[in-house]
DNA sequence: TTGACCGTGCACGCATCATCCATGGTATAC
DNA sequence: GTATACCATGGATGATGCGTGCACGGTCAA
């Protein structure tokens, strides 16, 4: 396994804490698009300082892009998927294609991670 | 989002450091098995009481199979990965794909997480 | 004026992971 | 027979990642 790979690279940065759920959360938006508050009312246990951390990360990765609205009443920062980031929703469907499959105790909740959910 | 939907847990345990990439190390092997220092060797970086942890892990979570040779020289331990496990890799495999169209800088290396891996 | 909301970033404490070492049993080297 | 190496695992101690609590500056509504 070479350290400088881009597989290995990937997964690493793709499987720290929160990765996938926020862009499954940015996925469920209109347009691809959500606040940052949203985001942080959405991801239930999350702390406003990953988030942020986080959101820092995506952009560098070229996975979303940050909008802020300067001109809006208080501040409204928007985080949109862009292309590639819409195509890793593909691998958040297999995983729960093999959660679907392998873990007979899933039941349908009404929410995102659910059998009934966008994905 | 709801702590209890299986998808939700599914991500948290499979984005733990070093799990992915221990499945794709069984997936490599012949028969889908590997010897825990064949692991340890394979894995640059990991260290063998989270190697140890992380197999325990996913023996609990039925994606692989312990045996141990008990009557050989030094004691044998076999990791297998079942046939769930083995389904794991097609996430690994949505992950490669999206890195190699995303992450052009991607160059061949002849080893596991390169354009020529197995995958 | 007061209070609430927004997105961030700080200081601090805990949980996870890395580093180093120890174990018991058996093979080979000398 | 003594020494040394390998195997898989677990404990003790540091380093790092993440959670908790708080504060900011700016603008709105009451």
């Amino acid at each position: 396994m070479d350290d400088a790979c881009t597989v290995n690279l990937t997964v690493r940065y793709l499987t720290k804490k929160w990765m996938l759920l926020i862009i499954l959360e940015l996925y469920k938006g209109s347009a691809h698009t959500r606040r940052f508050s949203d985001l942080r009312d959405s991801l239930d246990g999350i702390t406003p300082k990953v988030l942020s951390e986080r959101l820092k990360e995506l952009e560098e990765e070229g996975i979303l892009t940050r909008n802020v609205d300067a001109t809006a009443f208080p501040v409204r920062a928007e985080y949109t998927l862009t292309a590639s980031g819409l195509e890793i929703v593909d691998v958040i469907r297999e995983i729960k294609r093999w959660a679907l499959k392998w873990k007979i105790e899933n039941i349908p909740c009404g929410k995102q991670d659910c059998k009934v959910c966008v994905l």
